[in-house]
DNA sequence: CTTGTACCCTGACCGC
DNA sequence: TGCGGTCAGGGTACAA
């Protein structure tokens, strides 16, 4: 489920916890890197999205940060709703708790006691990402545009489908070196990456069935991007736009999706 | 600094 | 049915 629009929506669908007291917390799964002790009697202040990280504020000593990262999820939801995979839960005193669900457990949970402090570039969706951000982000670097936009370090919350479907919006090859982007494409791919993202938080994201992810039995709403995608997933078949089969690429170890006609 | 590779896990799916 | 290979929305450690 993660990248950042569906980290976005999940941060907007766990606001009512905010100012909710846990009253009891039990973690599952030895390898997540914190005790139940250590959240009982704490009360929520603020949940937040930072890049693809889901930062819950706790009142006092500190952050307890949630990374999903493949197969991981996680819900507000009645307390007594057990399901397969479970990890941790939260037990709140409104009689809700929060679920963390993950099947392949790369998932993380950390408590950081003195806040959430993580190198993370620009994100996408704040003021701070400009054209000009972009393309000196771009000027600088010697990766292939596809690895700059995946680079959290240098842009936060894009993952491998928007990576994706951003180029194919912007007409971009993903395997053109960055710095080799000309004024026009810097801009084309800057407007692609906002408008795709706020399209895809605006559907509350990307769903993908099949799978490990096909176990949900969630209180939020599925997201409904995944009818939006155009080359993500989509190899073989016709690009909307020039009607070019779709191909599947590999790039550093991960499948990329794009025209080979109309993305140059 | 960069890049590539292995690895962390589990389950689904495909071809034989 | 079973088996083996491949694949999956992410990030990190390590080597080159």
């Amino acid at each position: 489920m993660p990248e950042l629009p569906e980290v976005e929506t999940l941060v907007r669908s766990l606001q009512p916890a905010v100012g909710r007291t846990i009253f009891a917390a039990e973690v599952l799964d030895r390898r997540l890197g914190v005790l139940p002790e250590s959240l009982a009697g704490r009360t929520v202040q603020r949940i937040a999205r930072r890049a693809k990280y889901i930062v819950i504020e706790l009142d006092g000593r500190g952050d307890l940060v949630v990374h999903l990262r493949m197969s991981g999820r996680l819900r507000l939801d009645r307390s007594e709703r057990e399901a397969k995979y479970t990890r941790m839960i939260l037990h709140l005193d409104s009689g809700d708790a929060v679920y963390f669900v993950d099947p392949r457990r790369l998932g993380t949970v950390d408590l950081h006691p003195c806040g959430f402090e993580k190198p993370l570039g620009i994100d996408p969706t704040t003021p701070q990402f400009t054209t000009g951000a972009l393309a000196t982000l771009a000027a600088a670097s010697r990766s292939p545009i596809k690895q700059l936009l995946l680079d959290q370090r240098k842009i936060a919350g894009i993952g491998n489908i928007y990576a994706a479907e951003t180029l194919w919006w912007a007409g971009i090859d993903p395997r053109r070196p960055a710095r080799t982007l000309t004024t026009d494409e810097i801009a084309a791919l800057y407007q692609a990456i906002g408008a795709v993202l706020a399209d895809a938080i605006r559907q509350l994201g990307t769903t993908l069935g099949g799978s490990v992810s096909d176990y949900r039995t969630s209180a939020t709403k599925d997201g409904s991007f995944q009818n939006a995608l155009c080359v993500y997933g989509q190899k073989g078949l016709a690009c909307r736009r020039c009607g070019a089969q779709i191909e599947r690429v590999i790039q550093a170890g991960r499948s990329t999706y794009c025209c080979p006609s109309c993305q140059t």
